[in-house]
RNA sequence: UGGGGUGUGGUGUAAUUGGCAACACAGCAGUUUCUGGUUCUGCUAUUCGGGGUUCGAGUCCCUGCACCCCAACCA
């Protein structure tokens, strides 16, 4: 499969950072960020951006900081600062230095706020919120200016001093800049460039009463660090000229950095939005951040998906500004790519029937050799035990076949893989009709899988060894959302929550060699999927992605 | 409602910047195979609508339409 090995290495970001370079502007330096808020954790979505910043500055000979935007103590923890800097570790991506805050600026902020003061560019505003918001006005209404834009630098300094000091309530007061109340972009008419919140922040404790808003603390901060080129999601791009707006009224210490909006990657079947995530862990909908079914970075890796496989989709995938949606069935494929190559494999039975070889020598047992990886003869073979008394999975015989069923059937030779040609020469029911034994005999002449008169059946099916047998339990997933696009028919996306988006089967026979499968290690059960090791519960496995499956889509269709 | 952004097969992304619309996923038909996996081959299918400029338009011009974003003291 070739998806993966020719990303496209050009893109309108790309194109414009070598204008960049080419017309000498930076000084030919490229310097990106990734600038998560420590209020949630790492999703899919977030490595497509983390993705451009980190390749981008590589690609340019710069560096990507890691930079937390902290500007707001409400929602903010250090829980999740230390989850970001291990999911972007094991994305495989190493930041610039050490991680960086924004809460670091506060100092440089606030200077640089009384020096739009002085200025005349920023007023102590002492409306609250609503009135604030009235006065906006709408889209292609006036705005109304504040009675406190008018207040005089010293009056504003000083009023200014009192917030940071401590000395007013929440809500009370705002600095704001002082633009344009009657702005076509409503981001311009007077922002909020502070507000007054008591509360403890994660990193500065009770020192600041006032707190910097993104807009206000983002292109500093940028500028701050050296970051050449600012990339952000599309909703950001009315933002901008007020981004450019702070940094040309300010006396920076070098480059103005320059913003540049894409757009955000979304999948079918799931949602990326840390607000509905954060619904779907809080209201235990999931069972953590880190379960399988989440799209965050830490349920993916949990499910089993290569970090390698993530960058390398987020790579294929581009950056356009474009609204979109990719097929999940996309990343999927970028999984099954490199679990193909690098996953061993293992005879695992999910649903199991006994089989019961009745021409078997009593008590005999024999170790078959199978290999590990057909994909990689490095990884060598493995031996395993065989017996006359075997399980398989119970969709692999059937009393009485439909049509182009190839598997073990009344009077059919199969072949068990690296083992030998049974026929099956028949079966026991249960009240309800379903099989409990089924039973077949043996060739001696087949040991290793192959005849020696030559001839030849039509399936190979995977077994394990009733009396070695190690047993366990595999969750199977499907999709978390039913929908496509979560909430396209009611326009509230908890409403496509598949109830039954996993199922648990315990009691599954596993070969004897996966007694000894590392924490978080990734398999695949042959003939059925890719399965992850669960990192803290021995003996249950995730199921990753199952294998394209012909026979199932043959059944689809009827 | 004012401003900004975006429209290319079923999905997503390209097109030497005006020169045979390509790549991947999905689907279909074969091939290979001790996994109904993998491999390999082939097939299906695309420029939002309407005008215009041009020998030639996905690309330029005009016009219409659709979708997304912006009126938090969130980011």
């Amino acid at each position: 499969m070739s998806n993966g090995a020719e990303a496209p290495l050009d893109d309108f970001v790309r194109e414009l950072v070598r204008a960049d370079a080419a017309s000498g502007r930076f000084g030919g330096r490229v310097q990106t960020r990734f600038p998560p808020e420590p209020n949630g954790y790492l999703h899919i979505g977030h490595a497509k951006a983390i993705t451009l910043d980190f390749e981008l500055a590589n690609e340019f000979g710069g560096v990507c900081n890691l930079r937390f935007d902290d500007t707001n103590p409400d929602t903010e923890d250090t829980a999740f600062v230390d989850g970001i800097i291990e999911d972007l570790e094991w994305l495989g991506y190493q930041p610039n230095g050490e991680p960086l805050y924004a809460s670091d600026y506060f100092e440089q902020l606030y200077t640089w706020a009384e020096h739009l003061i002085s200025q005349g560019l920023a007023y102590v505003d002492d409306q609250d919120a609503e009135t604030i918001s009235q006065q906006r006005g709408g889209f292609g209404q006036p705005g109304i200016e504040s009675p406190f834009r008018s207040r005089t630098v010293d009056e504003n300094l000083e009023l200014f001093r009192n917030m940071r000091d401590g000395k007013y309530e929440e809500g009370s007061r705002v600095l704001r800049a002082k633009i344009d109340m009657q702005h076509e972009n409503m981001q311009l008419r007077d922002p909020v460039m502070y507000r007054i919140r008591h509360e403890p922040h994660h990193r500065t404790g009770n020192r600041w009463h006032i707190y910097p808003t993104y807009d206000w603390a983002h292109g500093q901060s940028d500028a701050i660090e050296g970051v050449t080129h600012s990339l952000c999601t599309l909703e950001f791009d009315s933002h901008r000229p007020l981004y450019d707006w702070y940094l040309s009224h300010l006396p920076l210490p070098g480059d103005t950095p320059r913003q540049t909006e894409f757009a955000r990657l979304e999948l079918t079947h799931t949602v990326t939005s840390k607000r509905r995530l954060a619904t779907l862990v809080n209201d235990g909908i999931v069972d953590g951040w880190d379960d399988p079914r989440m799209p965050t970075l830490r349920g993916l890796r949990r499910r089993g998906y290569p970090a390698a496989a993530i960058r390398d989709f987020c790579s294929f995938i581009g950056v356009s500004r474009a609204n979109s949606r990719h097929q999940i069935e996309l990343l999927e494929s970028f999984v099954r790519q490199h679990l193909n190559a690098t996953a061993q494999r293992k005879m695992a039975v999910l649903d199991p029937l006994r089989l019961v070889i009745t021409n078997w020598p009593e008590g005999q047992v024999d170790e078959v050799e199978v290999v590990n990886n057909p994909e990689n003869s490095d990884d060598g073979n493995r031996l395993v035990p065989f017996s006359g008394e075997l399980f398989i999975e119970h969709d692999d015989f059937r009393a009485d076949p439909p049509p182009k069923y190839f598997r073990l059937t009344p009077g059919r030779e199969v072949r068990l893989r690296g083992a030998y040609f049974v026929t099956c020469t028949g079966f026991d029911v249960d009240e309800a009709g379903k099989p409990t034994t089924v039973y077949a005999t043996y060739d001696p002449a087949t040991r290793g899988g192959n005849a020696p008169d030559g001839r030849k059946v039509k399936s190979t099916m995977h077994w394990v060894s009733a009396q070695h047998a190690v047993t366990g339990s595999a969750a199977l997933y499907e999709r978390l959302f039913a929908a496509e696009v979560p909430g396209t028919e009611t326009g509230d996306p908890m409403d496509d929550l598949d109830p039954n988006s996993v199922s648990v089967l315990e009691g599954c026979m596993f070969e004897p060699s996966m007694g000894e499968l590392e924490p978080g290690e990734v398999v695949q059960f042959e003939r059925l999927g890719y399965f992850a090791h669960d990192p803290r519960t021995r003996l249950l496995f995730h199921r990753t992605v199952g294998l394209r499956d012909e026979w199932a889509r043959i059944q689809q269709r009827g």
